[in-house]
DNA sequence: AGCAATTAGATTGCGCACAATTCATTTTTG
DNA sequence: CAAAAATGAATTGTGCGCAATCTAATTGCT
């Protein structure tokens, strides 16, 4: 991930992935404020946005869309459920899938979270085609680190 | 942090700062099996650089470098001290600064790692010049949302 | 000198991430 | 059709991140 063969690539600031992993940390430090008012953490806000486009859907879609598991996702989507955000029911057909859906309060969430991209976007004092620039590199390295092992 | 002024921006596939958090994610994993031999996790390791680079060093300075406090810092060199790896002193002269450095096994993991950067270049699959795009706006982006409130 | 303000670090509590394991329910296969 | 394999989710345990609070030591102020 950094630069190869000098005397040492074991530098800091040499390191790629210790920019984006601050970068990642410094985001999430960053939605903390616009998301407080909806009383949601950064992960909630991502799983509520998919269930917004989508608002039906089961853990395993849902880990896919959002690249986590079950780990993370079930004590999460409990939580949810807890202040009323999504149901979480069983399938009839296939009593093991647990079906996610949104519930009236959830949905109505989403007219609240409407100005939070374009606060971020403001944040970010970053102009349009460096933060798509940024977006392709990271999807790109992402795809190439999943068809991994 | 979403390309403004569409019919709504709280779409998952329009948001910048997800791929990011995804591939800081990914990237972690990735790291996790060369660690592994190491014994430590990606922030140790990054820990451990900053002192193969510096070898003492008090808690504030060390977060200062790595964008991280003492309530990250403070169980971690707990685990490092542990480990062995390091040596948590006291400041003669300011009993309240917690002084760091690198033990004689600590220092010796050094070689150990030397090959990490490397592996984890060739996983990443990208090129250089991608990957110091990627560097540099992930920078820019850390340091913009650093200087806020 | 004496007290307030500041500073460095530790602690607490919550919510991720994630590997590893477990459990229950299908699905496959001999 | 019964045993084995696979699947979807939940559970367990460890280690971050980070806000908020606390403690102890130092510095500033009068």
């Amino acid at each position: 991930m950094t630069k190869p063969t000098s005397t040492s690539d074991l530098i800091l600031d040499k390191q790629i992935c210790f920019s984006l992993y601050s970068a990642s940390n410094a985001m999430s430090r960053a939605y903390q404020p616009l998301l407080k008012k909806l009383d949601l953490t950064y992960l909630q806000y991502i799983v509520m946005m998919v269930l917004w486009e989508d608002s039906t859907m089961n853990v395993k879609t849902l880990g896919n869309k959002v690249h986590l598991d079950s780990g993370t996702l079930t004590p999460l989507l409990k939580r949810l459920e807890g202040k009323g955000l999504i149901i979480r029911a069983r399938c009839k057909e296939d009593e093991r899938v647990r079906v996610i859906s949104l519930s009236e309060t959830g949905g109505k969430l989403r007219q609240k979270a409407e100005q939070v991209p374009t606060d971020m976007f403001c944040k970010s004092k970053m102009t349009l085609e460096e933060l798509n620039n940024l977006k392709l590199s990271c999807d790109l390295l992402l795809k190439n680190l999943a068809t991994m092992n």
